[in-house]
DNA sequence: AATATTCATCGTATATTTGCGATATACGTT
DNA sequence: AACGTATATCGCAAATATACGATGAATATT
């Protein structure tokens, strides 16, 4: 059955998963794009460059803010998204100290 | 509804959510690490670290598999797999790529 | 040949995700 | 105060993912 057996699994294994699960679409990969891409902060933006509904967008948004990957502000009527780099370098160097070491050690083992 | 709109964005943005999208449940993960760690390739043995069922397992693996993050190979009766190491890599460029130039210029304005 | 082992796949139940329209809320404008 | 705009949330439907046991297929072992 679909329960869930998340919580057996190390918490920095669940930590990664939940980061990873968080970049898993396009359109949050998109959204993380057009973030990066301006200087400024965007808001409502996001919804005039993707393909789909405002609803949508942001309940995208919102999972990137769960994870912390991009922090939001309130600025009157309009909502302001930009990329949170702390936790996203975090997740890149958590994302190489996983697996970096063990890379640079067996990259040429051609096994199967 | 779940209509997929996939097929709406870049093909870089859908292959770099399919990477992720794959790397984002702790048991694939944990599988990852468990054939990073290993220098030989494992089969079944992944069967008795993790906490799922072999045939569960063996779902997993596959979703792996169809990204390319890993590789088979039949020995008898026994499966191995290992990591390929060529398209992980590939992975962490285009995902460095999209975002690290950016990074650098705008990582510490702090806009909200 | 009979049996055991290893593993993939099928069928299934359940949970989660994705997506939209409708609505609610909050702020700005007139 | 009334209206418009921006955005979050709700309710729903459909799709996908997760998990398991049962079964099947292939190879080893006896």
């Amino acid at each position: 059955m679909g329960v869930n057996k998340k919580e057996k699994f190390d918490r920095q294994e669940i930590e990664l998963a939940d980061f990873a699960k968080a970049l898993g679409h396009p359109a949050r990969i998109a959204i993380m794009k057009a973030l990066a891409q301006k200087n400024t902060c965007i808001c409502g933006e996001i919804v005039k460059v993707l393909p789909l509904a405002q609803s949508t967008i942001s309940q995208h948004l919102k999972e990137l803010l769960k994870v912390g990957l991009i922090t939001g502000a309130v600025d009157g009527v309009k909502s302001c998204y930009c990329i949170n780099w702390i936790t996203f370098e975090k997740f890149s160097e958590e994302f190489n100290q996983f697996f970096d070491k063990t890379k640079t050690m067996f990259q040429n083992i051609n096994c199967c």
